[in-house]
DNA sequence: CGCCTTTCGATTGTCTAACAAGTACACATG
DNA sequence: CATGTGTACTTGTTAGACAATCGAAAGGCG
């Protein structure tokens, strides 16, 4: 069968659009979602509208206080930088476990393969990749809450990159290379030097990012123009 | 002034009653919630029951599925095993970048000298400065999604607690040596014995949560009787 | 007697309509 | 300029209702 059928009820399906929309960038920053909005729509009751507007502000997608309209969070350089530490936190000893086992996920193998095929394109096209790769890693160690987590991370890591995307940020090679020694010295169980070349993949993505979004000058000015 | 006012809604107030009843045994492991009950018993209307359940759902404390009765969740020993593992993975590399700056909170130190303080009591009271000493570890590094995270999985140990309260698993001597030998570590920069250190500690109260709540045997035979 | 089908009560999903309460912003007033 | 007032918009909550679905009990059939 081509792909498991879903009886999602309304409000999960309308949170699901809006979230996608959220991811594509059609719903920008900061822009405001009132019931009644979502309401017309999608041409459902406002309280349904509510419960799933709610349910993305349970996720931490949209903000909003007490009788005050709902806004898609403003991540800002701060929420970035707190965004990819904790990417850090959590990987970094995905890392030393993966290590100790010498244990290489087959799917983040294959994820890089897949950045290292794709030459040219759209310069988001290695998002999704590399987010796999990432992913890969983390599901790897087979624990359901720090997956949880990191899907929680990874969505707001995508509304960071759609902010920004105007700017080719990535150097597909740069980052195939760099994912390819992790793998490496997963293989051969230096764990240690494994994280701490994620700290400094994940940081040197991060403060391009925060230039990027932050940054008073033009961002080539203030990056680094070549990164082989 | 003392605490902050805070206007909750009535949606919150009583997803955060129903909370405090999980967290205090008041409700069960696997015990049903209707809507109509919850509105019931609050005396409100279904729908803002309704909400107040699924707030709870989001954050993991009830589960349901489309039109059946949210239930408790249960907290079986794989769970178990889950959460002290994703503990531990964010709470050992924690450890090790507090190791790394020398950097000991001092509400760790104060929650543990609470530990050696209390002498007897409620075979519980260990479990509430215990956990305010890991929190305290995990606030230090001041990232706002790591602390998220671990607060999610403080509460779901204390759904553990409850469910074994009757058994006292808990040396509060042994609890505080460890975690006074973790604080040395950290601010003498040993980051990795730091981790392995708390690796274990952790690994013996999940194994022993596991054995009260799983055994097949009374749990004074499954587990060591001493551990001093 | 056991198994399958049907029926029924209980529960949830969603809607319409409405009122209360709060926020934000413009406006008038001192 | 600071302050108060007022109004439009939005959200919080309720009531009542109907359809869809689930679980289990009751019944029929081999």
């Amino acid at each position: 069968m081509a792909g498991r059928i879903a009886a999602v009820s309304i409000v999960e399906a309308i949170a699901a659009d809006l979230r996608n929309r959220i991811f594509t960038g059609d719903l920008v920053s900061g822009q405001t979602l009132t019931e009644t909005d979502v309401a017309s729509t999608y041409e459902v009751a406002r309280p349904t509208a509510k419960a799933s507007i709610e349910k993305l502000v349970a996720e931490g997608l949209l903000d909003r206080g007490t009788h005050k309209t709902a806004r898609v969070i403003e991540l800002g350089p701060e929420s970035v930088r707190d965004i990819y530490l904790a990417r850090a936190y959590l990987e970094s000893e995905v890392l030393r476990r993966l290590a100790r086992d010498k244990a290489v996920p087959g799917d983040a193998v294959l994820a890089n393969s897949e950045i290292a095929a794709l030459q040219s394109g759209a310069p988001l096209d290695v998002v999704e990749p590399d987010m796999r790769f990432h992913l890969s890693l983390i599901d790897a160690v087979g624990n359901e809450r720090i997956s949880r987590m990191y899907r929680s991370l990874v969505g707001e890591v995508r509304m960071c990159m759609v902010r920004v995307q105007s700017l080719h940020l990535l150097d597909n090679a740069l980052i195939h290379n760099e994912h390819q020694r992790i793998l490496e010295l997963i293989e051969s169980g230096q764990g240690d030097a494994a994280a701490q070349l994620l700290d400094e993949h994940l940081g040197r993505a991060r403060e391009r990012l925060v230039a990027a979004m932050g940054g008073t000058a033009g961002p080539e000015a203030a990056l680094p123009s070549t990164l082989d």
